[in-house]
RNA sequence: UCCCCGCUAGCUCAAUGGCAGAGCGUUCGGCUGUUAACCGAAAUGUUGGUGGUUCGAGUCCACCGCGGGGAGCCA
């Protein structure tokens, strides 16, 4: 079937016109580039000017020659100005690249003062280009990085739909306060200077969530787990992978108020299924990353952590290694190392020993499956030990916990009794609780933090840096 | 939220309680098919905020704000 469109505005840039495009082509006549100045150098007879357009790490290079313009148009092409050049792209006679743009012709599609124009061509802080996020998107490293992103997202959706994954949208704004991941943002469309008060019985004084536009409080989502199970367990196999909302006042370099998370759902998949799976989903997304992006990673490799290349061609090649909650404390324990957190059967791993075994141990990434049950959520099975839960987590060299996951429990009974255990108050997780009943399967999942593994793939530092608007307490601009 | 460190020119950083500095960027000039070019000159400051100690505070003290590192919570 053909399909036909109106023309498109002869200026659009569309495949093949991108400078991406034109650097890994041949040369010919007549191409117009549109992109913004990184730099430029003078000379008197010729004048360099470095274009991006955003589509790849390398700059055009446009070749000027002043005597064939007007002088007040070129001195208004500054760093930082978004400029169209059409002219002859002709091998280059200098080393650095192989194509350069002959200009014939110029135009200042919008210009740039230099005086206040803060990018320079050196090297800035991270800290500083956050704070001018509305222009770090035209430096190399957040080129890189948005590039890189945009390219894990479509390495994420087709290596599910190649799995033949329903892709589900869960929803964004949940009445269910049951999911227990921690503080939420409540949404309300209550006047908060006359919030309305419970006139009568025994929730006098409280705040009439009746009146509210849900009729009773609404969050942001925590996470999609439990909705996407429902999904499962219909569809066989879904995932999620969507925004996610944490309130806890986090200040740290991998947390985040506002991330993305994908969460994937199989039923009839145990937690051995779980853990395999995982590792091939990362291992398919890493590789389709440095297929698609290798010049955006050996920027990375160069400039931001040397050591990213050989990691993710480890984490590709290297069978990750599985080991139980019980032998991680016994490897702890037998380490001779001093800990801050003492080790004890029954406590939770903290960060130092996650580092220890992934760092020090191991060097790859470590599954430590097993867990207490103590310490884990209500829905992971319990194992028939009586004293752990079928949950994994993926732990990753530098980033810690970068994938959690479990076994759900599917069976009724042992289900109603953990909610119980736990405080929390079955009513609120009906049709949780009657998904055991219609139909139950057993199924398993898991949630990866979707910036966690841009650090990963970046070696970037900071969380903050791989995401395009980071919201942290205190912190919303832009 | 807790512990530690920091905040000085547009950026990165100096300055023993005693005249506010450099490099880069910017502007101007020179030179060169240049590559984070090179050479010369110039302009650029409410030292994060408020209060205090002192003859005198960028420097010492208190509180606040913001940032970084570590921790907790977690993805």
């Amino acid at each position: 079937m053909s399909i036909t469109v109106k023309e498109i505005s002869t200026s659009m840039i569309l495949r093949g016109n991108y400078i991406r495009d034109l650097l890994s082509g041949d040369a010919r006549s007549d191409v117009t580039v549109h992109g913004w100045v990184k730099t430029r150098r003078d000379s008197k007879d010729v004048c360099f000017v470095q274009l991006n357009d955003g589509s790849c790490p390398a700059d055009l290079q446009v070749v000027i020659s002043p005597a064939n313009f007007d002088a007040d148009l070129l001195r208004r092409v500054t760093t930082g100005a978004c400029i169209r050049v059409n002219g002859q792209l002709a091998s280059s006679p200098a080393a650095g690249q192989a194509l350069e743009l002959q200009a014939m012709e110029v135009k200042v599609i919008g210009e740039a003062d230099p005086a206040t124009y803060p990018l320079q061509k050196k090297g800035h802080t991270m800290e500083f280009l956050r704070d001018i996020g509305h222009l770090r998107t035209r430096s190399n490293t957040f080129g890189s990085v948005f590039r890189v992103r945009t390219s894990l997202a479509q390495a994420i959706h087709s290596f599910f739909h190649e799995e033949g994954f329903l892709y589900v949208h869960t929803p964004i704004i949940t009445a269910s306060d049951c999911e227990g991941a921690g503080a939420m943002f409540g949404v309300s469309t209550l006047d908060m200077l006359n919030v309305p008060r419970v006139n009568e019985g025994a929730q006098r004084g409280q705040v009439d969530f009746g009146q509210d536009f849900f009729g009773k409080p609404a969050y942001l989502t925590v996470s999609g787990q439990l909705e996407a199970e429902i999904f499962a367990l219909a569809f066989t196999n879904v995932y999620t992978f969507g925004p996610t909302f944490r309130a806890e006042n986090s200040n740290t370099p991998r947390h985040l108020a506002e991330f993305w998370m994908i969460e994937p759902e199989m039923a009839f998949c145990d937690l051995q299924d779980d853990m395999f799976f995982a590792e091939k989903f990362l291992k398919a997304i890493i590789a389709r990353v440095m297929d698609e992006c290798a010049s955006d990673l050996e920027f990375f490799n160069k400039r931001i952590d040397n050591s990213v290349l050989q990691t993710l061609e480890n984490v590709v090649n290297s069978v990750f290694e599985h080991i139980t909650y019980t032998e991680a404390i016994a490897l702890l324990e037998k380490s001779g190392q001093t800990w801050e957190f003492p080790v004890s059967w029954g406590s939770d791993l903290q960060s130092e020993h996650e580092r220890y075994l992934t760092e020090q141990v191991f060097k790859k990434p470590v599954i430590v499956v097993d867990y207490p049950r103590e310490i884990k959520a209500f829905y992971m099975r319990a194992n028939d030990d009586g004293k752990t839960v079928r949950a994994m987590d993926v732990l990753a060299p530098r980033i810690g916990e970068i994938i959690g996951g479990s076994q759900r429990e599917e069976r009724h009974d042992v289900l109603l009794n953990r909610i119980t255990e736990q405080g929390l108050d079955p009513a609120s997780y009906w049709w949780y609780l009657e998904l055991r009943k219609y139909g139950s399967a057993p199924h398993a999942g898991f949630g990866l933090g979707f910036e966690r593994l841009m650090l990963y793939l970046t070696g970037m530092k900071n969380i903050r840096d791989v995401i395009p608007f980071p919201r942290t307490p205190g912190t919303a601009e832009f």
